[in-house]
DNA sequence: CGGGTGCTTGAATAGCGTCAACTCTGGTGG
DNA sequence: CCACCAGAGTTGACGCTATTCAAGCACCCG
């Protein structure tokens, strides 16, 4: 099955044979992938392990994958048989429904973990689509898994990696399920920054890689309400927003906004 | 920390002393654990596993622990040791906020498992709230460790349950952030339906362990909505009503509804 | 028998979605 | 270089859905 596709063409067979051709020579990539000098290695699962000198997790990376714009990583229905570390750009993780109903259910910035979703199953769960041209180490996860068996420590970064996606994906629920618009959109924009901070950028400064229709679709809102609320944010002196650039003016107020009255 | 507390009172310290003894003597039963000969031995992370003849898994079981309805199995900020898997009855998962906005994040009957919320952090992220009276087999997370690491299949089984649910959980953001009110009781009914048929009860004839409050959680809805759309699906012939006994007339048109127009 | 909780139903309201107009930007091709 | 277009974003007016507030019934338990 083909893993490499247009994101935003609707129509997906328009030139099989190039893609195709696309992805083996991405594939082949295997440049020098280190992990002991990979600037991501403290948020990576397989990242320093104190207990071993550590050349053991480059056993796991079997290579590195570029995917550019628009492109996937994998599809929903993609057979399952590795897992990724984001080494540079971002992607979007969506679930689909019959009758065009979809979700964003995630955004994946460099350190993070895609491809889980394909484990319960064999099979990938949602598409996962570059925002930008990006990067990926592809960790077979036969090899993961030999790993984890061998190496304690690694063993329990793994189960780490996947109870946290557990925990964020649950408060991503308290989010849609019980905030109202205004308090979801700061929060998105407060779990951005603590992301962004985590890996050593500036936490009142980033730049939004996603269109507000997508960061809709991750909300639960429509795009206008988001840029409503956007708005609302600056009037209120809390953020400064350029058109997907935005500084974060009032950090501590942004983290309280609440809905007014709640008992 | 008190693993153990009433689950409906708001009031924490009430007779500290009683409900500390209530734990002792629950942790203590060890009575008969056989995973051999346990009902739920199919859908359990620790369920037969071909490779072995399998007296294995009773190693990673500590023993079994009663919790009386509305008393918590644990509670969010209690530390991790165990994991667990529902012998008898049904919890609910709550995450809660500051401000005491709170989200209920799922409902676990016989065969699931429960606890996986404490791996990531070492400590739980979540209530686990017995529904009724209820029973679980405790599993300590170190013992299932080390079993993953000597049995390959056991290892593939746990990530398997951590992986599903993290499907589980994108599919119900999709729910809370692309669903209409009505489409959400309907899928929260065939999802429970299709739980219980799987355990070998009846599809079309189940009772809710739960208050329509705790499915409004559940479902991002307030409980005068869900009463509102059960009404309807009752008027609309999918369904038939009384109480909590629910009974499913036309599993296919539940199953299909969706916003009307979508394009 | 009283009081609490759960559930249903109605009427009014608020919040978000829908529709539409407009601007701005980046990319394409003449 | 400029015309053109598609997509992204903003804003306003209006409508609909779910919430809020309120009343009333059924049930359980002390």
């Amino acid at each position: 099955m083909l893993t490499e596709n247009g994101g935003s063409v609707p129509s997906r067979p328009p030139a099989l044979r190039e893609q195709r051709l696309v992805q083996t020579r991405e594939q082949r990539q295997r440049l020098d992938v280190d992990c002991n000098s990979c600037a991501m290695a403290q948020l990576c699962a397989l990242g320093p392990c104190d207990a071993q000198p550590c050349e053991r997790p480059n056993r796991a990376v079997h290579g590195v994958r570029t995917v550019r714009r628009g492109q996937s990583l994998y599809r929903a229905g993609d057979s399952f048989q590795s897992v990724y570390a984001v080494r540079a750009g971002s992607f979007k993780r969506v679930v689909m429904h019959r009758d065009g109903l979809e979700q964003l259910t995630g955004f994946d910035i460099a350190g993070d973990m895609l491809g889980i979703d394909g484990i319960s199953t064999g099979t990938h769960a949602c598409d996962a689509i570059a925002l930008e041209d990006s990067s990926v180490c592809v960790m077979p996860f036969v090899l993961l898994q030999s790993l984890c068996r061998e190496i304690k420590e690694i063993q329990h970064r793994v189960h780490q990696m996947l109870a946290a996606e557990i925990v964020r994906e649950s408060s991503q629920m308290l989010l849609l399920g019980a905030m109202m618009a205004e308090e979801r959109v700061a929060v998105f924009l407060v779990d951005l920054s603590e992301r962004w901070q985590a890996r050593g950028y500036s936490a009142c400064s980033f730049t939004l890689k996603m269109t507000r229709r997508e960061i809709g679709s991750y909300l639960g809102l429509k795009l206008e309400t988001v840029s409503r609320m956007i708005t609302k944010l600056q009037k209120d002196g809390l953020i400064a927003v350029n058109g997907k650039d935005i500084r974060i003016l009032d950090p501590d107020t942004l983290r309280n906004i609440t809905a007014a009255d709640r008992q």
